[in-house]
DNA sequence: TATGAATGAGTGTTCATTCAT
DNA sequence: TATGAATGAACACTCATTCAT
């Protein structure tokens, strides 16, 4: 009798681990023998629970995206309903600490580095920044006519991730309180200067 | 009898070689015979000129890294000598069309992803931050006391880089003169801000 | 409570499958796995009743000669004693529909090829085709001098196998009944070229 | 400079040494590295040279089948034009000492049985039966109305595959000229069964 | 009796690098 | 200066086998 309910803790286990080898050394340097040796497992179980090695990496990219989406969620929750609020909310959810430190924010570039030449990746990488995207221009529209909402999204989405971007190269943390301040002020000056 | 001048042209068409081998396949893809083959040569040439790979490689990254060094230099000669001309200089040079249409954003994220775990390739990147950097916040800080003027220049550079973050993931061009607005907005807004 | 009678029926499903499996897709690649599943039962029951794959090949080539030998006795049995009929009655045997149609000459193909790298599946091959050469023979010196009858049998026995041989390779079935023509006829000539 | 005419004589050299190793160890244990290092050779050099192991052994077949056609017409052309001669010529090229010693029979028997799975090579096995199948016939047809001829082809190629099956198993080499007796007494048993 | 999770050796293939020409 | 033949280490992937349940 096989056991029980083992698939998904062995999934887990190899997605961690792909996260921490592309964060040490690299996603060109990871083999499935590095990942799996990092997991405590064998190289044939990657092919037992993804099929192959992409199958693992999209698994793995999926689990970022998912991840972001749910800190989006808890923080939108937890947020008063007027539109600087949630703002500020969209903004804490992607500068919040388990977002920023460790390797979240180099294995969110690999990944998005690895999208431009496949087309699988970079679905769903599309369909997380349309969300994002979609997100940032209702709250500003909400304050701001149409176009102007547009734009201070598109601004808002670009210093988020040019924020993420800047944390990828350096090693350690970003500096998220910094990032937050940067990001509150583009909001203010985007809700003030194009106010309705 | 040596052909004279030779060894530039051929370094010079392996490094177009290499942007468009990137470009369109990706970094991971890349060999060696794939560039040289893109630029008509063999692949034994690519040790007679880079010694391996990486040096080829590293070059590339190099000749990125001066196309926008020289970008930024012409741009701001050209403008006036007030910091908000200098600044709105220093983003037409990211946004200049030679450097936002084809291969460039793409190859630049390539290299910035890839420097994350070679540290040669950080270093070159480093660089070009710092300078990037130092320009804005030299500007800023013309008109703006110290803390505010590092935190605009903080603020801008994000900006920029996301923006071209995002031009990289659409096949096609960044809209420049958009790109351009949104930056200009957040000079004007941050000059204004925190005006002395 | 162990099932009673339960292991033969399973060799006999794993054994059936292997033909399947074999006559679909070939011996090269035919894996555990692929025949276990094609026998509806999991990968490690092979090793429960055939100890390893080879156990398993084995099984199934012994029973490929069983059912050859089991056709002869039949064949003959029903056959008149002398012994033109009982040449007749061997061909017969070879040329059955029951042979000639689905996965038999396929498989038989692959075993005899097979054999010519392992012993053990050679010795079983050598065991039969004695057997046949040996009818064919002893039926032939009843009415042929001894080396005649020895030619003769090599001949008849070539021819069979011949026959077997090209219908391997057509996807479909032999023609049993013109196999059988030609088979007969070939008797016949060697019967009346050297009677005694 | 590359080296002139280099390549036949690689290719060749991997020819012959997958021939070495299907004869001794057989196809199924046939690794690339295996081949390469009979010929003396490293194991890049086959994707260099034929693409990949597919593209080897396809080769390989392609020389046994050309082989085959070569004694053909070299042992039909020396022989005299009446019908009778001409299908002893067909029979002496298919147990030409060449082709009966050594690993010849066990190749070609190792390529028939994989053709039934890979389409390539049942591709060059039909186009090589119907060669032989259209000779033997076109002879018989001189001396026989067309279905006797016809039947009459298709027994003499079986007969001849079926001797050559038989040679395949038996390490050692087939008795070539017993072969061409059984053989040469079915083409007089058949031009004058039927003779017109 | 039976499962299927897990292993790890083995394979085909890729590719940076070397080097004779 | 330039070629491309040749190497061999490294890789992803397959699969027979084992074994806890």
């Amino acid at each position: 009798m096989p056991k029980k309910g083992i698939e998904p803790l062995r999934r887990q286990q190899l997605i961690d681990a792909t996260f921490q080898v592309i964060h040490e050394i690299g996603l060109a340097d990871a083999t499935v023998a590095t990942i799996a040796r990092k997991a405590g497992l064998s190289t044939g179980i990657v092919a037992h629970y993804f099929g192959d090695k992409a199958g693992l990496l999209n698994a793995a990219m999926r689990q970022i995206l998912s991840q972001l989406k749910d800190a989006f969620a808890q923080h939108r929750g937890q947020a008063a309903a007027d539109p600087r609020s949630q703002l500020r909310a969209l903004v804490d959810a992607n500068f919040d600490p388990s977002q920023t430190s460790g390797p979240a924010m180099r294995v969110w570039l690999t990944f998005w580095a690895a999208s431009m030449h496949q087309p699988e990746l970079a679905r769903l990488q599309r369909i997380n920044d349309q969300r994002l995207y979609s997100n940032l221009a209702y709250q500003f529209h909400r304050s701001l006519p149409a176009e102007p909402a547009r734009e201070a999204a598109r601004g808002l989405a670009a210093l988020i991730d040019g924020l993420w971007l800047r944390g990828s190269l350096v090693g350690g943390q970003i500096d998220g309180d910094n990032a937050r301040h940067i990001a509150y002020a583009y909001i203010d000056f985007q809700l003030q200067a194009n106010a309705l």
